[in-house]
DNA sequence: TGCAATGATTTAAA
DNA sequence: TTTAAATCATTGCA
């Protein structure tokens, strides 16, 4: 039985058969009746009447056999065993199933009886089948399943031969019984009499359902508790369940998530305290949306620095490792104590950890930041504030600006789709979908403003707002939209709204969609693969200040970084985890990075980039694997400061390009290594990133390829094209003139887009 | 055998 | 058409 469903379908089918087709056990075996056969045969050749050659070929084995028969049937009967075969084996076959697909289980058994103890037709497995529905049909149920359970039959048979085997179960226990059996009775002896694995295919099931579907639904469940039709459909495939299974699934699961007082069980839930987290903080509030992403897709980790759990969270291509109370990129996971805000690509822990983008850094390695205060948090999601040159209010009037100040106690109010209310001073995110980007931007002001016209992003990160003539009116982001992170066409915006069609990206990396409106500045911004982002919330002066000491090559912040073959694993993940799910093997993997380094963020003073780090200023070319120095670039004088290039460049990091497909459709097969890594044939399921990190890490590479089929599902996950939106306010980014570095970086980028598009 | 978990179905609403 | 909610039917387990 494959599902439930189909269970029941399959009982129906059977009590209707066993009504209308199913008379009650035939006498005697007689004679086949001469016609039957060719009938059969016609049937079976194709409509009954248009004569065909096999047809006539078959008429003739017919009159032939039927001459043996008579012959038979007036001469000693003795003689059958003898009688030389009239039908070849297949002839045989097709009269069977004709005499099947008709109903016609007597004139069935009569063929079957007159047929002779050929080798020939023995394990014949047409023959098998109807003589196991002649056996039901004739109540000799013993007979049937000593049929069933000697020949392997093929799996297109099984669904009928299963029906056979329970029925006859169902029928005899009733006999016994005297009564009608019950629902559950009919289940017991499911239970009690198992399907034998010759009319089964021997997957497990768990409430009918395949436990690897089930797990594919529960991957994609911790991404999306709304799939579109398209991701529906696709899950259906890759699951083998119909659509309204899979429909089914989601709607049950969300409503028991919904009620978890009612029917939550907590055996069941993944063994994820995130999900029943989600649920019972009433997450369903939000209207449904593509990515939740929220604490959903959370999985538990043990940090051996860390007492509190750690929740690992995959948006899109991000991964994002947090201890509890910790804003990851747009989610809320609430906190009593120490709550820590990262953008998407980046990992920054409390006073009492350090979790770095992929990074565990364990206790010999630290990140020190000042205690935040969670009055005046402010989030970053996972996006590079990106000014707006020479812009001013006026530039930007066009901006509809819907306040959204957390700070700003006039304007928090009004926004609390998903924001915990244990979270003060945060702003909570706000979901945005990708084919409409609603800006919804805090600003501390609370100006209004609204773009009347399109706004156009171009390859290099620019945005340029529209009438804005020629004098650099732009968006730009010094780390801001790299031409891998966008497509080079401009995408428009209708009013109101600032639209960003990153057709090429889908991945979680892609913050491209991102807007954030404050002081009357419009920052949209984007984190380049190489570029981390992380806002310090401090102790409230007005300015903040980041120092950074000794951050080497070794400290990375890259989202896909080079991972220190020397790692400690300090991961641990659960059972469950690690046995179903190629993903979790990714994300712990990208833990497994011991830095050796250390660096602090020290209590803040107003640091010039440059001051902070000579190399800047020095332009140093991005051209990997360089780049090997942390960065301030800006700082914030709003109680934040904002790290940028921090990361060890290398050619990995600059192909750290998500996927470009669309959807969760098919999983395009990677390109062939574009920059020669050690590891040029990878599974072609992996998704781009997995493959550039498994190029670095080869063992890691090892248990990817355990399980391509489970790696396929869970590459889905990382393929979500939505993102999150995290508005925030008091956040001014100044942002550095990197256009040296940018160049190389385009130059890098450009070559993998055109990969890309080959691949597309 | 009871009960919880889970899949399917029905109904109403948007 | 999709969703939530309620409910039914089936499954799994102690």
């Amino acid at each position: 039985m494959e599902s439930a469903s189909e269970g029941q379908e399959a009982h129906r089918e059977v009590a209707g058969g066993a009504a209308a087709g199913l008379s009650p056990p035939a006498p005697a075996p007689f004679p086949l009746e001469p016609g039957d056969a060719a009938a059969a045969a016609a049937r079976v050749s194709g409509e009954e009447g248009s004569v065909a050659a096999a047809a006539g070929a078959a008429a003739d084995q017919v009159q032939l056999h039927s001459e043996l028969l008579g012959r038979h049937h007036h001469a000693a009967a003795t003689t059958t065993a003898q009688t030389p075969l009239a039908f070849s084996p297949d002839h045989v076959a097709c009269v069977c199933e004709a005499l099947q697909q008709g109903g016609n289980l007597d004139r069935l058994a009569r063929f079957l009886w007159s047929l002779p103890q050929s080798d020939l037709l023995r394990g014949n497995e047409s023959l098998l089948k109807a003589r196991a529905l002649v056996a039901f049909h004739q109540g000799i149920y013993p007979e049937l399943y000593s049929i069933l359970e000697s020949h392997s039959f093929e799996s297109a048979n099984h669904p009928l031969l299963q029906q056979l085997w329970y029925k006859a179960r169902y029928t005899e226990a009733e006999r016994a019984r005297g009564r009608p059996l019950g629902a559950v009775d009919k289940y017991r002896l499911r239970r009690k009499f198992p399907l034998p694995r010759t009319i089964w295919d021997g997957e497990e099931t768990v409430y009918c359902f395949k436990e690897k579907s089930r797990n594919a639904l529960k991957e994609l469940y911790k991404q999306n508790r709304y799939p579109s039709p398209a991701e529906k459909r696709h899950l259906a495939k890759i699951t083998g369940l119909s659509l309204t299974q899979v429909s089914n699934w989601f709607k049950n699961r969300r409503q028991r998530d919904r009620n978890p007082s009612e029917t939550q069980s907590k055996s069941e839930s993944d063994g994820n305290p995130s999900t029943e987290d989600e649920s019972s903080k009433g997450h369903e509030d939000l209207s449904p949306h593509p990515l939740s992403g929220s604490s959903d897709g959370v999985t538990n980790l043990s940090l051996s620095s860390h007492m509190e759990p750690v929740y690992m969270q995959q948006i899109g291509n991000t991964k994002i490792l947090s201890s509890s109370g910790v804003l990851l990129n747009g989610s809320l996971v609430p906190a009593s104590t120490s709550p820590v805000f990262l953008n998407g690509n980046s990992f920054i822990q409390g006073p009492n950890g350090v979790i770095l983008n992929g990074l565990n850094v364990g206790n010999t390695q630290t990140v020190s930041l000042n205690p935040p205060k969670l009055s005046s948090n402010i989030v970053s999601n996972g996006i590079a504030m990106t000014d707006i040159l020479g812009s001013t209010s006026q530039d930007v009037k066009e901006f509809k600006v819907l306040q959204s100040s957390a700070a700003n106690s006039a304007a928090t109010n009004s926004y609390s789709p998903s924001a915990p209310v244990s979270f003060p001073g945060l702003i909570p995110s706000t979901e945005v979908k990708r084919e409409g980007i609603q800006t919804v931007a805090s600003q501390e002001g609370g100006s209004v403003v609204t773009f009347t016209t399109p706004v156009q992003i171009n390859q290099y990160g620019i945005v340029q707002i529209p009438n804005s003539g020629a004098n650099g009116q732009f968006l730009n982001g010094s780390i801001g939209f790299s031409p891998l992170q966008l497509p080079p066409v401009s995408v428009a915006a209708s009013q109101g709204n600032i639209s960003v069609n990153s057709s090429t990206s889908d991945g979680g990396t892609f913050t491209s969609e991102s807007a954030t409106v404050q002081q009357g500045k419009v920052f949209l911004s984007s984190l380049a693969p190489s570029a981390v982002v992380y806002t310090v919330p401090n102790s409230g002066q007005t300015v903040g200040s980041v120092k950074q000491e000794g951050l080497e090559r070794s400290l990375v912040f890259s989202q896909l970084m080079p991972v220190n073959q020397n790692a400690q694993v300090n991961a641990n993940l659960s059972s469950e985890n690690i046995s179903g799910s190629g993903l979790h093997s990714l994300a712990s993997s990208l833990v497994n990075v011991s830095p050796a380094h250390n660096f602090s963020l020290t209590p803040p003073t107003l640091l010039n980039p440059t001051e902070l780090n000579p190399d800047i200023a020095d332009s140093q070319p991005m051209s990997a694997p360089v780049a090997n120095k942390s960065t301030v670039t800006s700082v914030s004088n709003t109680n934040y400061a904002t790290l940028q290039n921090c990361s060890l460049i290398t050619g990995q990091d600059l192909l750290s390009v998500p996927m470009t497909q669309a959807a969760l459709g098919e999983i395009v097969p990677a390109a062939e290594d574009q920059v020669g890594h050690a590891s040029p044939a990878v599974h072609q399921d992996f998704v781009r990133e997995h493959r550039l990190v498994l190029q670095s890490v080869a063992n890691i590479k090892e248990n990817f390829l355990q399980n391509s089929e489970s790696k396929a599902a869970n590459s889905l996950m990382m393929l979500d094209s939505k993102s999150k939106y995290v508005l925030d306010s008091m956040v001014e980014t100044v942002c550095e003139d990197l256009e040296t570095d940018k160049k190389e970086l385009a130059k890098l980028q450009t070559v993998q887009l055109d990969e890309d598009m080959q691949d597309l």
